[in-house]
This record gives structure tokens, C-alpha cells and sequence, in this order.
DNA sequence: GGTGGTTCCCTCGGATTGGGGTATTCATTT
DNA sequence: AAATGAATACCCCAATCCGAGGGAACCACC
């Protein structure tokens, strides 16, 4: 393959050692081709228009001012075009989110191998998502509603409603029902949950996965 | 491996073909054995304390009265065990959301060869999560929040905290402001979002990823 | 016949809301 | 030096929304 097409890869990693294994692994291969590695975001982050990677390698656990979370974000905010790969020494849930949101497209761990390495590239190159087995479930359980809620079927339509941040009246115009029945199912509501105003049912439904 | 420990695997598929060839398929692998196949969700449902699946094969496009995302809901409910592939032939991003709420663990396309499907019985035993490279990204994709919100961080918060259903005054309590700030940020968030409540301006935040 | 879910009604006062202005401070940008 | 954007703060005002306390009817499913 040309080196003219090669993807470009782009490695921020703190560990000079994992850096250069990394690198070479990359450059091992006919499709990808690091442009760079660096030890902190705020170097990748000065060079993005001349480094124009089209996939970045960011380790989560970085020294100094920028985490890797934050980095992601700054990445894909000036350099969206790249994906981003978060790899990481643990696959704690809050974290993992926190760098879905943040715009990773994929998560591996430090101890990938380079055949995990170059199939995680390959696999986000071809417009995947490429994670651990844990990790997909985990992504996948994040979207389940709990199966026990102790709302009736009427009472979750209506805390989906309040959710949307309607009021009484706009939940029984949307609902044909009158606004003194919304007003009692939500009393139910507040009961059942144990809260006390609408934040604190939102609040809950949503920690509970009740929505 | 001895047949006391193999997966009980339950398909529900209206095509007799299909189901057929699925049930080859699954019967040839020395970890998996079906149990059952039946033709719509009622008739699994009524046999899920006989049938005690461990994964559920479900069709999405079922015909008659419960469709797979319905259905994939009740067996979750009665027979929470069990792990639920969907099967499907579209990989529309509606529906592969409203499957995964209904509790799917995993979702694959009815053109599935024999490898495939085994893959995915194989990935959904060991805690993963099934699915597609397509639809791996879709779901990443879901969690990506909006990097281009007209919102400056401050108001990004404030949004965040009228998620939570706070009121101004609260809002002002936790940010340690005065309430009258608050009025102000939340009148802004309004004036961008061109909407005039705070109901509209969750709806437009949650489908536009800006919190 | 009981239970649970859904519907409807009443009263009450205090808090919240949204709309209209205006203004200061601070940092960044031009 | 001027301008812009962001964050902060204050004023007035009317509408309504909210939460709490009751009671009660209807229907479907056990």
C-alpha cells in the first residue's frame, strides 16, 4: 500500500516505553502510520493542524494539567475529522463514559498486544467501534430501563413527560386527561419514589434507569 | 462437553426456513443446544418456566401482535436470565435503540452465516455484547455530546442542573449565585435554543446532545 | 368481592416562572 | 484603545404552577 494513503496516527501516551512499542507496532503496518507521539495533550494538541491525524491514541491516565478525557474533547473540538481510541489501564465504568462522551469512538486497554492494537485501527477505520468484550456489555446494560420499576404504565408515560420538562397542563393536553389526574399520578409518583418535587423524580428516574 | 451444561438457546423467528437453519446451526456447536423454536412471542413467553433459556435468539420483524422489541420486554420481565439477541434484517438506528432499552444484550442480521451466529452466542456467554461494527458506532455515537452547543460552559451547567429539574433557586444555592444570575444564564439558554421554557429547552438539549 | 390502576374533583397559599429592562466587571480580541 | 463576549447582579410584574390535604367513581383482573 502507498504511504501516501495511509492513515495517520496520532500517539499520546506519557510512557516513553508503551509510546515507542506502540509506534512501532502502528508502523509495522502497510495501512497506518504514526505522525507523531507525545507524553501530554497540550504538545498534540499545539500540532493537530500539521499533524493531521486521522486517528489518535490517547492514554487516559496522563500526568500534569489534561487528562485524557479532557483531551479528547479539545481533540475532537479543533481536529474533529479524527477518531479518537482511549486506552486505559482500567475499564472502570464512570471513566468509560466519560470518555464516550467526550467523543472516543473506541477503548482498549495498555496491555493490547499488537494484534489487538492494528485490529482495534482496522476496526475504527472501517467506521466501528472497537472495545472490549466487558466493555460493549457495559455500554450495552447502560441502555436497559430497569425491568423493576414500581411505576405503573401510565405513571412512567407521565415522569417521561415531566422529563421533557412539560407542566401539569401541557401532560393532560398531551394525554386527554384532565390536569387534576395528572396532578394525582404524580402525587403517586413522588410516594412511590420517595421525592418530593420534579427534580428530585427526574434525578431518580434517571439514576434508576426508570425512563 | 457434556449436554448437562450446554447453553439453552430459544429461537423465535417466524420464517421456518430461517429458524431451521438457525437451529442447525446452534445444535452443531458443542456449547449450545436449542431448545426450543417457535413461530411469535406468545407462544415463547407461555414456555419460558418449561424452556428456562439462557439466550433468546428473538426476531425483531415478527408478524401478529407483539413484534421482537415487545416481546424481547416481557421475556426480559418473566425470565430475566436469560441473555436476548435481536435478529433482524434492518439495521435502523431507531429500532436498534428501542431494543437495546427493551433489554437486548446483542443484535445480528438475519444474512448471519453459521460463524457469525456462533461468534455471537460465543460473545454473549462470556459477558459480551454481540453486535455489528455499524452498529457498535451508532451506540457509541449516542453518547457523544454535541461539541458545536451555542451554549458557554456556565450555561451548559445551569442546563444540566434544569435537567436535574432544579429550581433558580436551587440552582443558585449550588452554583453560589444569586438567583437573579440564574434568570439571567437560563434567559440566554432560551434566547439561543429559541424555545420559552424549560421544558422545551431539555427536549432540544437532550436531541441535539448539548448536556 | 377485593385489589390495583386510572380517572376526576375540591381548596389553599406560597413559590416559581418567564418577560421586560439595565448595568458592572473581567478577559480576550481586534 | 475599543469592542466583544461571558458572567455576574438587580428591578418590576403578572400568571401559573406547585405540592399537600382531602374524597370518589369506574373498570379490569384475580
Amino acid at each position: 500500500m502507498n504511504s501516501e494513503i495511509k492513515k495517520r496516527v496520532l500517539i499520546v501516551e506519557d510512557d516513553k516505553e508503551i509510546r515507542n512499542s506502540f509506534m512501532v507496532i502502528v508502523n509495522s503496518s502497510s495501512q497506518f502510520s504514526v505522525v507523531n507521539g507525545y507524553s501530554s495533550c497540550e504538545e498534540a494538541i499545539k500540532h493537530l493542524n500539521t499533524d493531521k491525524p486521522d486517528i489518535v491514541l490517547m492514554d487516559i491516565e496522563l500526568p500534569g494539567g489534561m487528562n485524557g478525557i479532557k483531551g479528547a474533547k479539545v481533540i475532537k473540538d479543533k481536529w474533529p475529522v479524527a477518531d479518537v481510541i482511549m486506552v486505559t489501564v482500567y475499564e472502570d465504568s464512570e471513566m468509560v463514559f466519560e470518555a464516550l462522551k467526550a467523543g472516543a469512538s473506541g477503548y482498549i486497554t495498555k496491555s493490547a498486544n499488537y494484534r489487538e492494537l492494528l485490529a482495534a485501527l482496522e476496526e475504527i477505520s472501517k467506521g466501528g467501534a472497537p472495545m472490549s468484550s466487558k466493555i460493549a456489555r457495559l455500554v450495552i446494560d447502560n441502555f436497559h430501563v430497569n425491568p423493576n420499576s414500581p411505576l405503573t404504565k401510565r405513571e412512567t408515560e407521565i415522569l417521561q413527560l415531566i422529563a421533557e420538562g412539560k407542566t401539569y397542563t401541557q401532560i393532560s393536553e398531551q394525554l386527554f386527561i384532565s390536569k387534576e389526574t395528572s396532578k394525582t399520578h404524580i402525587k403517586n409518583i413522588y410516594a412511590k419514589l420517595q421525592v418530593k418535587c420534579k427534580s428530585e423524580a427526574i434525578a431518580k428516574a434517571n439514576l434508576e434507569k426508570l425512563i
